[in-house]
DNA sequence: AATGAATGAGGGTTCATTCAT
DNA sequence: CATGAATGAACCCTCATTCAT
C-alpha cells in the first residue's frame, strides 16, 4: 500500500472511533435531557445512537466513564467558546466583559439538552467529588476574569460605592439563574429574555460604559 | 371495631403518623445531599431514617411518592416563611422586597442539605411534567409578587430606564444563581455573602430606596 | 416478651438463615455436579433452591463468596469426619490409619456430588490461590497425620526398605486418584471396589499389620 | 480456480493452516494453566497467541471446538508417547509396566500446564458428555494393557494374594493422584519425586521383578 | 487469511416492592 | 405499626460470534 492509501486506512480506522465516542456523548447528552440522569441507562443511550447496548462499554468501559466524558465534553466546549470569544473582543474591559456574557447565551451554550447535562452533575456534585472537579476547573478561571474586568470598568469609570467581587460575582451568578430558569421554564424565559436581563444587570452596574444598552 | 375505638385510635394513630412521615421526609433530605438522587435508595433513606426498609411502602406507598412529598415539603416550608416575612414586613415596597430577599437566605431555607433537594429536581424536571409542577406553584406567585413590588419601587423612586420584569426577573434569577454557587461551592460562596451580593444588586437598582445598604 | 419467647423468636429468625445459607450451599454442589463449575450461574443454584434469583446476593453477597463457602462446608465437613474417626479409632497406629482410610471412601466424602466440587476447585486452584488455600489446610494436616502413622507402623513391624514419606505420599494420591475415577467413570470404579484397592496397597505396604485384609 | 492453483496452494494454505491451529491449541493450555476453564475466553486465547479476536472462530467455528481439540490434542499426544514407550521397551512385562509408568512422569506429560488442562476436563466431565468420550478412549486402552501386564508379571512371580485388577486399578489411580499432587502443590510434589513414589508401589507390588528399585 | 468493530444474549447484581410474622 | 426475608424486573457489563474491511 502506497503512503496515500495507509493515510486514508488510518483516517478510517481511528476516525470512527473519534466519531462513534462524540456520537455516543450527544447521544447522552439526549437521554439526559429527555430521561434525566437518574433515567438514563445505557439501553437510553445506545438507542439514542441507534446501536446496540455493548457499544458503550466498547468504547467507554463503563456507563460512568462515558457520563465523566459527556460532562468534560460540555466544559470543554464552553471553555473553547469562551476563549474565542476574549480573542475576538476588542481591547477594552468593557467589550470584553459583554462578549463573554454574550457566550453565555450562545445558542450552542444555552441548548436546552446541554442546561440539562450542566445541571444534572450540578445536582450531583456534593456528592460526587469528581463532578465538582471537573466543574471547578471552568469556575474558577471564569470567576478570575471576570473580576479583573470588572475591576478595570470601575476603575476606568471611577464608579463609587461598588466592590468588584461583589459584582463579578453577581453576574455570574445571575447567569446561572437564567439558565436555569431557561430549563425548568423556557416558556417565560427565552434565551433572548436572558441576555436583556443579563445586559440590564451590566448596564445598571456600569451605565456610562454601556450606554448602548439603555435604549435597547 | 367500635366507631369510639377508631375515634380514639385515630388520635393516637395519625399523629405517630404523620410524625413518622416528616422524619422520612428528613431522612430523603439527608440521603439526596449526602448520596444524590441518583444513587439515593429505598434503603439508604430508610437507614438515615433508623428504620426498616419495608417503612417506606408503609407510609408513601411507593418511593416515587416520597420523593415528591419530600419536594413538596420543602416548596411549602419556603412559601411559608415567604408568606410570613410579607405579612410582618412594613407596608412599603421596599421593606416588602427586601424581606422577600431575606428569606431566600435564611438558613432554614439556605441549608445545603435543601438545596440540593430543590436543585436535583430542577435538574430533572425537564423529564419529569410532575416536578416541574410542584415547583412551578412556587414560581409564579413568587414571580407575580417581585414583580409588583419592583413596579411600584420604579413609580415610587421615578427611576428611568428600569423595566420593571427585567429587573424582577433578575432579582430572582440571581438568588438562584447563587444558591446554586452555595450548593457547589460553600467555599467560595458563604450564606452571608451571598445576601450581600443579592443586596448590592438591590442597591444599584434602587438606590434611593436602599441608602443604608451603601455603608455596609 | 420474656426470655423464652426472646430465645424462640431468635430460634426463628436466626436459625431460618442458616438454614437457608446451607440450602443454598446443597443447590450450589447439586449444580456444579450437574452443569459443571464454569456453567454453574446465579440462575442454576436458585433453580435448584428452588428459590428467586435475588436470594444468593442476599445471603452471600456474591456468586464468588458462595462458591467459596460451599468449597469450605466440603472441606470442614471431610475434617469433622476424620476428626472424629480418628477420635473413635482404637491406639493403634494400624487402626487408626485404616480408620482414616475408611473415611475416604465413606459415602459422605465419596458423594459424586461432592468429588465433583472437589475436583472442579482442584481444577482452579491453579490460577486461583484463595481455592488453594482452603485445600491446603485440609491437606497439610492430613499428610503430616498419615506419615506420622506409618512411621509408627514401620518402626513397630520392622519393616525394612520402606519409606514412611513415600509411602504415606502413595496412600494419599492413591486414594485422590480413586476419586477421580469415581467421578469421572463411576460405572468402573465403585465406592466400594475403590475401598479394596485402597486396602490392598495398605496390606501390600504392611502385611503383618492387615492380616484379615489376605482374606477378604 | 484451477486443479493446478488449488494444489499448489493447498501446500501453502493448509500448512500454516495447521500451524495456526497448533499455535490455538497451545494458546488454549497456556490460558487454562493460567486463568482456569472457567475464566478462559477467547480473548484471553487470542492474547495469548498475539493474534485478533476473529481468529478463534475462523479456525475452530466455535471456542467450544477449540477446547475440544485442545483436549484432543492432549490426549493424542499422551497416546502417542505411551506407544512409542511400549515400542522401544523390551519384550519383558516387567520392563514394559515400568516404562509406561516412566512416560507417566515424562516432563512432555506432566507439564504443569497441561495437567490444568486434563483436570479442568476430568473436572466437568460428569457434565459433559463429550469430555468424557474424549478421555474414555485414552483410559480403557490403558487399562487394558496395565492390568495385562500385571497380570503375566503375577504369573510369572507367582505372587500370591495378588489380584491383577487390583494392583492395575492402583497403579493407575496412583499416577492420577500424583498428577493432582504436582498439579496443586507443585512444591510438595516434585515430578522426581512423583516417580519415585510410583516406583515404590511397583517395588511393593512385585519385588522380585524389582530388585534395583530397592536401592534407590 | 486476518482483523477488530459491532452485536446481543446472558451473566451477576441492585433495588423497589411484597408479605408473613 | 413495623420488620426484614424474599422476589423478580431491570440494571451494567462480559463475551462468543459475525462481518465488513
Amino acid at each position: 500500500m502506497s503512503v496515500g492509501s495507509v493515510r486514508s486506512n488510518s483516517g478510517k480506522r481511528t476516525e470512527p472511533k473519534e466519531k462513534r465516542r462524540l456520537q455516543l456523548i450527544q447521544a447522552t447528552i439526549r437521554s439526559i435531557a429527555r430521561h434525566g440522569l437518574s433515567d438514563t441507562t445505557v439501553s437510553t443511550v445506545s438507542t439514542a445512537a441507534g446501536l446496540s447496548q455493548g457499544i458503550i462499554n466498547l468504547h467507554f468501559q463503563s456507563k460512568e466513564k462515558l457520563l465523566l466524558e459527556t460532562l468534560a465534553y460540555i466544559v470543554d466546549e464552553y471553555k473553547i467558546l469562551w476563549e474565542k470569544a476574549l480573542k475576538e473582543a476588542g481591547d477594552s474591559s468593557a467589550e470584553r466583559l459583554a462578549a463573554l456574557l454574550q457566550v453565555d447565551f450562545h445558542p450552542r451554550v444555552c441548548d436546552r439538552n446541554k442546561l440539562s447535562v450542566w445541571f444534572a452533575f450540578w445536582a450531583e456534585s456534593k456528592s460526587r467529588p469528581t463532578y465538582r472537579k471537573l466543574c471547578a476547573g471552568r469556575d474558577k478561571e471564569y470567576d478570575a476574569v471576570i473580576f479583573e474586568l470588572c475591576k478595570n470598568i470601575i476603575s476606568e469609570g471611577k464608579y463609587s460605592g461598588i466592590d468588584a467581587e461583589l459584582a463579578a460575582r453577581g453576574l455570574s451568578a445571575l447567569t446561572e439563574g437564567l439558565w436555569l430558569d431557561m430549563l425548568v421554564n423556557p416558556r417565560n424565559m427565552s434565551r433572548d429574555y436572558a441576555r436583556k436581563v443579563s445586559m440590564a444587570y451590566l448596564f445598571h452596574l456600569f451605565p456610562r460604559h454601556y450606554p448602548e444598552l439603555n435604549k435597547e
